[in-house]
DNA sequence: TCATTTTTGTTGTAAAAACAACAGAATTTT
DNA sequence: AAAATTCTGTTGTTTTTACAACAAAAATGA
């Protein structure tokens, strides 16, 4: 674990707590290091979640299945980063999520409930803690508000342009990568695969957009 | 603003707070009340929101508008709950959402974030507050998580009873009435308003569904 | 009460998407 | 290096949707 200490200093959730102090702070939240092959399950839906996840290597995603194995990206988590965060905060029977492993990855789960239901006001970095969590609420909260942006637009042109705007906009150039594959990014937007990288191939003959793979390039 | 304490006192931001701290915080919270006229804007996008808002009568919902004016409406406020808290704990610039009286209402609006970042600890209050807001976020989220469930299934018909089945499990019955008229109801499952009523009226032909304006029961 | 406005349901048409099936390219594994 | 697997693009068909236009019902308000 001591391995992953430059990953966990950075998380968002530690920010503002002396670095000498996260010890023994990862000893109060439990922490606990666990190692996933790539599409396994990290949390299942389903089934109560406990627990909190920090990545420490490689990258999970947070999915909706429904009955027949319809699969929706919520988002991806990578390196550095916290899921579950809204579970452990309030106490859910099923949860409409699942978390999966996207490639090969180590987590550290840790039990944050524990900490911030019944908080010893004494402990300086509880309430750092606590007030960590709000925003990176928050930040999920507008995330959820940017994917619904995307998909609620009617079409696939529509659903495309509106995401790789955002992606052009986080990267501030016209030039971006994507960290998802088609499939993903169909899965992303909730639209079928084929349809997407057809739309996609219109798109460039248009002249609207230039791309290779993961590699785009806005055209105005 | 006294008049409307019986409602603020069961906001779940002030849960654990005793009812003789309420003026004193009320008044460190900056809060002051407001009445906006049907359809005006509370927030508007592109402009900070630096206030949160709590609705003491009528409704309200938060949209996402695009340039052509199409709206989606992310979920409906009632009397007693808060709105905006995400944009409270984190700046923003230009907040991807407005916020739209659907009845004529009263709100109050509250600084929260003068309270969260420089919070006296001395004030037992505080602490209490920051939780609520915790849990706030934590089922914000939840909500948007199960919005984004709805309007991502791929047909008008799947995406109505995803939606239908949710609100007979929140009414613990298969007879049950929705807050949303068809327009509204279209707007959130972002699908267009007479392809809607069109499905309906299909799934109750065809016995899925009884309906009725607002009121409907679910036939297994 | 009557007129006006809002809400809901209905129908037809054109556009778009899902779905399926497949081929070639790229990547990974052996 | 070759084989196997995964990823991406392409095409055609069927289903579904958006859009438009309109009529009836209900709610509002003067």
């Amino acid at each position: 674990m001591d391995h992953y200490l430059h990953i966990i200093k950075h998380c968002a959730l530690f920010q503002n707590i002396r670095e000498e102090d996260l010890p023994s702070l990862l000893k109060c939240l439990e922490a606990t290091m666990y190692s996933y092959k790539k599409s396994s399950y990290i949390f299942s839906a389903d089934e109560n979640i406990s627990r909190a996840g920090i990545v420490l290597s490689g990258s999970v995603v947070i999915v909706q299945e429904d009955f027949w194995g319809n699969r929706t990206i919520l988002t991806r988590v990578e390196a550095g980063s916290l899921f579950g965060e809204a579970f452990s905060c309030i106490e859910i029977q099923k949860p409409p999520i699942a978390v999966v492993a996207l490639t090969a990855c180590r987590i550290l789960l840790i039990n944050y409930r524990r900490i911030a239901t019944s908080c010893n006001s004494a402990c300086s970095f509880h309430i750092s803690m606590i007030k960590n969590m709000l925003s990176i609420l928050a930040r999920y909260n507008i995330m959820l508000t940017q994917k619904i942006k995307h998909v609620t637009r009617t079409t696939t042109r529509q659903k495309l342009l509106s995401y790789l705007s955002e992606q052009a906009q986080i990267a501030a150039s016209s030039v971006f990568s994507i960290s998802f594959n088609r499939q993903e990014l169909a899965d992303y937007l909730a639209v079928d695969r084929s349809a997407m990288s057809n739309e996609l191939s219109k798109m460039q003959a248009e002249g609207l957009i230039k791309y290779n793979r993961r590699n785009f390039k806005l055209l105005l």
